[in-house]
DNA sequence: GCGCAGGTAATCT
DNA sequence: AGATTACCTGCG
C-alpha cells in the first residue's frame, strides 16, 4: 500500500476522461486499472489522497510517471482570458485531470477502433481482444494484446470482438507492427508533424485518432484533437474557431479539460442549451 | 425499424 | 480544398 496525495490529482475524473479505456470504479471510490502487465486497484481516501495497491518501490518507479506526477499542472491556467467563461469554467471542473503516459501501441489500436463507436463499446472491444489474446495477470485479468498475438487471430477471433470494418485497421496495423515494418518505439524521436503524419500513413488513422495517438501515446500535449465534442464546443462558445495558438506548447492538456467539462454539460446539445 | 455514435477513405465538385 | 457518403455494430 502507499498513500499519494496531491490536490491536483482526481482519479475518478482521469478515469472518466476519455483518454483511456481500461481504468474502470469497480465499486464507489474503488478503481482498477491496467497498464501494461502491471494492474493496481486504487481506492480514494479523502478529496485529496489516494490509496495505490502497490508499494512505494513500485509507485516511485512507475507509476508516479504514468500520471505524470512531475509536472505542475496549474502552471497550465496561465494565458486563459478572465472573460474566456467556458474556458474557465472547464479548467475549475476539470481540476485534477491529467494526461497519463500510456503505451503508444495499445493507444494505436484503441484509438483505431474508437472511431463512430461510443465508449462503453470501444471498452467492450478491447476487452474482448485482451481476453482473446492478451496476457494472463491473474484473477480474471489480461493485459492489453501484444503486436504479435494480435496479428496471430484468426480472422473469426477478431470477428467476435465486435471490431465492424475496423476489423481490417486493426489487423493490418497490428502486422505491421508485428514484422517491423513500423517502429513504434523509433517515432518517439519524430517531431510532432512527423509523427502525426508516421501515424496517419496507416490504414484507418486519420487526423483525429492521429492526434489521440500522439497526445497519450506520445505524450505529445501540444497535440489537439478535434472530435465532434470539441468541434461543437468550438462552434457554440467560439464562433468556430479556438485560439489554440494562445496555449502553444501545451494546448493539448486545454483539450483534455474542455472535453471533460464539455461533455460533462453536453456542451452544444439542445440539452445545454435549454431547448 | 431507423438513426446515430469521440472518424476515415473514397469519390465527388 | 471542401462537401458528401458508405461503412460494422450495438443501443435507444
Amino acid at each position: 500500500m502507499y498513500i499519494v496525495e496531491s490536490d491536483e490529482l482526481d482519479i475518478k475524473k482521469i478515469a472518466e476522461s476519455g483518454q483511456i479505456f481500461r481504468f474502470n470504479e469497480v465499486e464507489k471510490g474503488l478503481f482498477n486499472l491496467i497498464a501494461g502487465e502491471k494492474i493496481v486497484d486504487i481506492k480514494q481516501i479523502s478529496d485529496n489522497s489516494y490509496e495505490f495497491s502497490c508499494d512505494k518501490k513500485e509507485y516511485d518507479e512507475f507509476w508516479h510517471g504514468y500520471f505524470d506526477m512531475n509536472t505542475d499542472y496549474s502552471l497550465f491556467k496561465k494565458n486563459i482570458p478572465e472573460d474566456d467563461k467556458f474556458l474557465n469554467e472547464a479548467v475549475s471542473y476539470a481540476k485534477g485531470v491529467r494526461i497519463l503516459k500510456q503505451d503508444e501501441f495499445e493507444m494505436l489500436i484503441s484509438f483505431i477502433i474508437s472511431q463512430r463507436k461510443s465508449i462503453p463499446s470501444i471498452k467492450s472491444s478491447i476487452e474482448k481482444l485482451s481476453k482473446l489474446c492478451g496476457k494472463h495477470l491473474g484473477e480474471g485479468k489480461y493485459a492489453f494484446p501484444s503486436a504479435e498475438a494480435l496479428s496471430n487471430l484468426e480472422i473469426e477471433e477478431l470477428n467476435a470482438c465486435s471490431l465492424g470494418y475496423r476489423n481490417e485497421y486493426v489487423s493490418t496495423a497490428a502486422k505491421k507492427v508485428a514484422k517491423g515494418e513500423i517502429n513504434l518505439k523509433e517515432w518517439r524521436s519524430l517531431g510532432d508533424e512527423d509523427l502525426r503524419n508516421a501515424l496517419m500513413s496507416m490504414r484507418g488513422v486519420g487526423i483525429k485518432v492521429a492526434n489521440c495517438v500522439a497526445l497519450f501515446g506520445y505524450y505529445r500535449i501540444n497535440s489537439f484533437p478535434i472530435d465532434v465534442w470539441i468541434q461543437r464546443i468550438i462552434d457554440t462558445y467560439y464562433d468556430g474557431c479556438f485560439p489554440i495558438e494562445r496555449y502553444e506548447g501545451y494546448a493539448g492538456i486545454i483539450q483534455q479539460y474542455i472535453f471533460f467539462y464539455g461533455r460533462s454539460i453536453k456542451a452544444g446539445t439542445d440539452k445545454a442549451l435549454n431547448k
